[in-house]
DNA sequence: ATATTAGTTTGATAGTTATGGAACTATCGA
DNA sequence: TCGATAGTTCCATAACTATCAAACTAATAT
């Protein structure tokens, strides 16, 4: 049971990560749609592993690396899409860190 | 900005110390107030550092190092009443964490 | 005063994490 | 098919973290 949250407050707990965690949030938009009505694809609403890697002065390697981690934690979606892999979070742990953190106290 | 939330995600990402956090909460009970309706006294609605050290299987020292690291994030309070140290979870960092996980995603 | 109980600090060690270079895989365009 | 671009995995290393024994400080009781 609290692993789970282990996982999410581990993943969240080095600034670069957070920081990565929240660009990702940043430049995720819910889905849009043009006057035809279909939805646009994901690399115009999501952002991708290279924004990453030059929005933040860290190798290739150390972006994978932290990707990966808010990946296994569970709070991120990685979709591949030709050359690009696209980054999404995820709804439901934040849902459930909210609730975390309104259940906690007895009152 | 972030400094804050790194140090309470650092703190909650071991699972020993969430679960000291968790058992802080849980054993503290907001302000009763007996048939004078006078307030109890600490110690009858929060739970010491010894409680603590008791319920979990760690050296005092251990047990030390994790209440200063919850203590240092900000996310409890440490208060001696002659022999024994009183811990009670602080409420607004629970409240910040609300927010930013409420307010994390563009919608 | 001194013994006892409650807790902290110091110092050491074993384990974990962050970082990036180098070598790899995947996809695409020519 | 070959070169370029996007990203990962492997490996090493430096920095950090968790743990506890031993020596300490703080308060109380006798």
């Amino acid at each position: 049971m609290n692993d789970k949250l282990i996982n999410f407050f581990t993943a969240l707990s080095n600034d670069q990560r957070l920081a990565i965690f929240q660009k990702i949030c940043e430049k995720t938009h819910c889905c849009f749609y043009d006057s035809t009505n279909a939805e646009i694809s994901a690399d115009l609403y999501s952002c991708n592993v290279g924004e990453i890697s030059s929005t933040f002065e860290l190798a290739p390697a150390t972006v994978s690396h932290h990707l990966k981690e808010l990946k296994n934690a569970g709070l991120i979606n990685m979709q591949r899409k030709g050359k690009f892999i696209y980054l999404t979070p995820l709804q439901e742990p934040l849902e459930e860190l909210r609730l975390f953190f309104s259940g906690i106290l007895n009152q």
